[in-house]
DNA sequence: ATGAGGTGGTAAAGCGGTTTCACACTTCGC
DNA sequence: GCGAAGTGTGAAACCGCTTTACCACCTCAT
């Protein structure tokens, strides 16, 4: 197979110029959307450009314009964490916008390697910059006034209220795992929650509440707590079960703890989902697939990727407002709910 | 928390210069490693650089010397495969080296947005280029000679043969997986392998007989065939009890295989790792570990990370022998085989 | 002494665009 | 009819570093 890219020397913007009968300054202004220039002029240079290929050299354009083509990505411990599939979502859009990624790994607490990048990020004269966290309740110390270009963080907190933040909308998916459940027919929905202190159980489940109260109902019997484990969400269903509440469909913070409800179930003779349906969140390949490729769970998927997409889209809009952004879940229909 | 890296305008090499009392030409070749400098101007110019916290203008030195400090990254849907832990592990490596990486995600048979990208590449003026693959029995046309700065070839083939390629060392796989399984006391192995037609599968067993042979013994039982998944993996499984050889262990061709043996053995009343051990290939997440979090096979780790983390690597080393280069891969053991 | 060869340093020419500023030429208001 | 304001274009400065070409000097063999 043959990609017809010859390698003799490109055409330079003079070239165009000399084609097209103007000079260079023209040649560029009219190129690159400066007003002043008439139409009839511009068209001229457009079409030259055309004839010859131009390409102008990143490079050169690069240093004229102190406009480097490159983004800085500050990522927490990218190796281990699902920060990954964010970071690469990230990524993969900055390519799209023709973007290069300056990817610096590392613990966003040691100030000392820290500042290090940064000073590198700085002499690399970057577009905007990019923290990515790791989804963990921690928050990454605003960076912004550091930069005079834009910087966005994604898949962490900030320091700086003023920030703009990009983060999966944990209260959106605790109304759409509600509502689903409504949708197929339960009426008396239970929650087994995360751990008391974590902002995302919180609001997973203040979103099964905008749900519940917009049909009229309420969440019926205890709200347990847990440590989004298995091991947790197993107990945590016992003691609903125990509590003696009558109820037909249960939203689970996380999949590990449907997934641990559903083990309690099944020993308790509970049938799933004929008895109980259950949703979770989260739609990690690895929990909610069984090992042979078959889904075995309900689950709102946060969509990882599509939050660092977005992160990375918006630092094309130069300005953009402070604080919390979404990237919008979505449902992914397994066998622990009814159709 | 504050990091002091204050905006003010930056130190240039002139600045530099001046201090040190030689010429902007001498300053710039003592610090650049040129020889013709007297050790001692090296050390002055070195001095006043540090004093003055020089960082050289990425962007102009990039002008001047026409090298970008880019890297130019080709995926093949990255976003699906789990070629992305090895696109991440370069990425992170190409950060490591203070190279940004410029990533255009793309289905490398579509040659029409694939001489796109390579024009956009060259106008960039890329350092080098990484092809990153998928991993399947996929090649990938070789675009060494569209670039005169090199390419590296990862996780995929290549149509030519000059290339350098990087690769995950399945034969080094079936040698260590059975080294282990010989090492813990097992003397009659068996294997279930993947498709006859995969060169991956070939070169697992290959490592298998390798390590057989260096302790005088032979694969016991039929090599089955097997399409990688969990159910042709319980029935070849199936198809090896019945053959009524004598086993004691059994090394299977990736970890969707060895689970679905353990299933059959399972079903037979065969104890793991008691009556027999097994060992798979691959130790992905999602696969080999267990709901809870517990690990439930032993398995060989291709190392895919570290794989894209080399090839990233190699670009620094400029030329480079043809052919092809390996990741070690590394033991991940579980309690499907003894200790 | 003398020219060849080696060293250590400098001045200046790029690199290929973008951007500023001055200039010529219209258009318009009064 | 004439100055003011507006419009389109080009010459040249500039971005900050690398690299080449050249020079001054010093050493050494002839």
């Amino acid at each position: 197979m043959l990609f017809g890219v010859p390698r003799e020397k490109s055409v330079r913007l003079s070239d165009v110029a000399a084609v097209a009968g103007v000079s260079l300054a023209t040649a560029s202004k009219a190129l690159n959307g400066n007003t002043r220039i008439s139409e009839a002029t511009r068209e001229r240079v457009r079409v030259a450009a055309e004839r010859l290929d131009f390409r102008p050299d990143a490079l050169a354009r690069s240093f004229a314009s102190g406009r480097s083509g490159t983004i800085g990505v500050l990522t927490h411990r990218a190796k281990n964490t699902f920060a990954q599939p964010v970071a690469m979502g990230a990524i993969l859009q900055l390519g799209a916008q023709n973007q290069a990624a300056l990817v610096y790994d590392g613990d966003v607490k040691e100030s000392k390697a820290m500042s290090d990048s940064l000073r590198e990020l700085r002499a690399r004269r970057i577009d905007g910059l990019l923290v990515i966290g790791d989804g963990h309740e921690h928050t990454s110390p605003s960076l912004t006034h550091n930069f005079d270009v834009p910087v966005r963080y994604i898949f962490t907190a900030s320091s700086d209220p003023n920030d703009v933040l990009y983060l999966p909308d944990n209260r959106e998916a605790g109304r759409l795992a509600t509502q689903h459940l409504l949708d197929t027919g339960n009426t008396r929905i239970a929650h087994l929650g995360g751990p008391q202190n974590s902002i995302a159980a919180e609001r997973r489940l203040a979103g099964m509440t905008d749900a519940l109260t917009a049909a009229g109902l309420e969440p019926v019997g205890p709200i347990t707590r847990s440590d989004w484990t298995r091991v947790c969400g197993a107990a945590s269903m016992a003691e609903l079960l125990q509590s003696g509440a009558m109820f037909d469909a249960v939203f689970c913070g996380n999949d590990h703890i449907a997934l641990g409800a559903m083990e309690t179930c099944a020993a308790a003779g509970v049938r799933i989902p004929d008895d109980v349906a259950l949703v979770g969140v989260d739609n990690w390949e690895g929990t909610v697939v069984d090992q042979d490729g078959s889904r075995q769970l309900t689950s709102v998927d946060l969509e990882l990727m599509e939050l660092g997409r977005l992160g990375a889209a918006s630092m094309a809009a130069a300005d953009h407002a402070p604080g919390e952004h979404f990237s919008t879940p979505t449902l992914a229909i397994g066998p622990s709910s009814r159709v």
